[in-house]
RNA sequence: GGCCGGAUGGCAGAGGGGUUAUGCAGCGGACUGCAAAUCCGCGUACGUCGGUUCGAGUCCGGCUCCGGCCUCCA
């Protein structure tokens, strides 16, 4: 695995042999995820599959801020209980990463429900000299920490030379970060020994990774956005409160996403939803189109790039509906070159090519006993992706098999044609193949009847 | 201004000193009443200029362009 931490890619060696414990930065829950907000919970989804497969025992743990200054203000605008927005916002993102094959995390904690692990540990920090108390703030002391910058890979310096905002006054230093602020009447808070306030940002993954992971982990992912400042943040905290050597081994970092060529952002309208492209495409394209990639490199998501998916997808379910009725060797194991480009830092595009040769090759099989055995394997291959998990009569009809009626309609114009062609009359079986294709409905001739698909 | 990435055939996208993926699209063929699907065949592409080397997409340096971080952000 590459980590950002050195820079290059290191064996992974979890610190017990046969528990792998990680963590990843999960929603700001104020609004709807988009597309970029997915890519790193379907990058760990993989991982976490990948790992289950490795090791005997793994725990997931995934975070939900809920308390944060966006929230805030998307109450006070929508004129909302913020318990409400979170609440709904939640379900939101458990209804879209499923739908893009994302099995749910081991653990979920909520900030608000950590507000005494944080304390504790801003005391902590106050007391080894990392902290200190300011206007009912309670600051990081940069300063205090001489490898600070490390996993950034800069330096304070460069940090305050490149400073876009006006230092606070009460900060001793300019690089000095929020522990704890103060709340007015209008703002959610809690007691604490430093006034009724509220944490900052970073604190709360420093106290829920080592509420369910420990001091010491193995894997800490999220978005490269992250390194700076959050994830620095983080091992400042969790390293001054609890030792040298102590936090994550691993860093990992899902590279950037871009629309079109562009950032994705709200100001120039290209802000794309999970619930825009679920709309558009099965969740299961989308998750390929964004497997496609390799989670390091910068991925542009464009509207060809989900077709091209989607078009993936139909050839691998085509493949598997052609053996429907031979059944699945079950003790088929992953391939090894599946396995292997996976263990290569996680190498999806290559662990697809390795796919795509599998379902070339079943294409071919002319035995039930190859055609079992490839069909095991792809299965095997696909389930350690999250992908394929699908009926592929199911996929072939998308959202048409929730249609009854049409179902039927189109089984009855099947089985005209086929009268027609048994009579050779090869212009009204074309008619009705043609009308059919001008709905959208694609039927194809095969050895063992016609079936149909949506285009 | 400081820092960090990226640039591969028409498109997407791996690889990473010598054998040059894979998919889509395209072309030719097999099969088919015709299609579709499937199968077979066809592609020396690595931003640019230098350097190292017997040999460089692959290593080193300069440059150009693109993106990002330095403030909330996956």
């Amino acid at each position: 695995m590459h980590n950002t931490l050195t820079g290059r890619r290191d064996p992974f060696e979890p610190i017990e042999p046969d528990h792998v414990r990680l963590y990843v930065c999960g929603p700001t829950v104020y609004d709807r995820a988009h597309i970029g907000n997915a890519r790193p919970v379907v990058v760990f989804d993989v991982l976490t599959r990948l790992l289950r497969r490795l090791y005997p025992r793994v725990t997931y743990v995934r975070n939900i801020t809920d308390v944060d200054d966006k929230i805030n203000a998307r109450a006070r605008e929508a004129g909302e209980p913020i318990d409400a927005i979170t609440a709904r916002t939640i379900v939101h993102f458990h209804d879209d990463m499923s739908a893009l094959g994302a099995l749910p995390p081991d653990e979920e904690p909520r900030a608000t429900r950590h507000i005494q692990d944080m304390q504790r540990l801003i005391a902590r920090l106050i007391d080894r000299g990392h902290a200190y108390e300011a206007e009912g703030h309670v600051l990081f002391s940069v300063p205090s920490m001489p490898e600070y910058g490390r996993l950034s890979r800069r330096s304070r310096d460069d940090m305050i030379a490149g400073a876009r905002v006006e230092v606070a006054p009460y900060k001793r230093d300019p690089a000095d970060f929020v522990l704890w602020k103060p709340s007015d009447d209008t703002l959610p808070g809690w007691d604490s020994p430093w006034g009724r306030g509220r944490p900052g940002w970073h604190i709360e993954c420093s106290a829920m990774s080592a509420r369910y992971l420990g001091e010491s982990f193995d894997i800490h992912g999220g978005g490269l956005d992250l390194v700076f400042p959050h994830h620095e943040n983080e091992i400042a905290q969790s390293v001054c409160a609890n030792g040298p050597g102590t936090f994550a081994r691993v860093w990992m970092h899902n590279g950037y996403l871009m629309v079109n060529g562009e950032k994705m952002s709200k100001s120039l309208g290209n802000f794309l939803t999970v619930q825009d492209l679920l709309a558009r495409a099965p969740g299961e394209a989308v998750r390929l189109g964004l497997l496609s990639t390799h989670y390091r490199q910068p991925l542009d998501w464009t509207d060809a790039g989900l077709d091209q998916a989607r078009r993936t997808l139909d050839r691998f379910y085509a493949a598997l509906g052609r053996v429907a009725d031979v059944p699945a060797d079950e003790a088929a194991p992953v391939p090894e070159g599946v396995l292997a480009a996976l263990c290569d830092d996680l190498n999806t595009p290559r662990a697809l090519t390795e796919l795509h040769a599998l379902v070339g090759a079943l294409n071919k099989a002319e035995t039930p006993e190859d055609q079992s055995r490839l069909k095991g394997r792809i299965l095997a291959a696909g389930a350690l992706l999250g992908l394929l998990g699908q009926d592929p009569a199911a996929w072939r009809a998308g959202d048409s098999a929730d249609d009854a009626d049409l179902a039927a309609r189109v089984e009855e114009r099947i089985q005209a044609r086929k009268a027609a062609r048994a009579a050779r009359d090869f212009a009204a079986a074309d008619a009705i193949r043609d009308a059919l294709a001008a709905e959208g409905i694609v039927l194809e001739d095969g050895p063992g009847g016609t079936t149909w698909r949506r285009a």
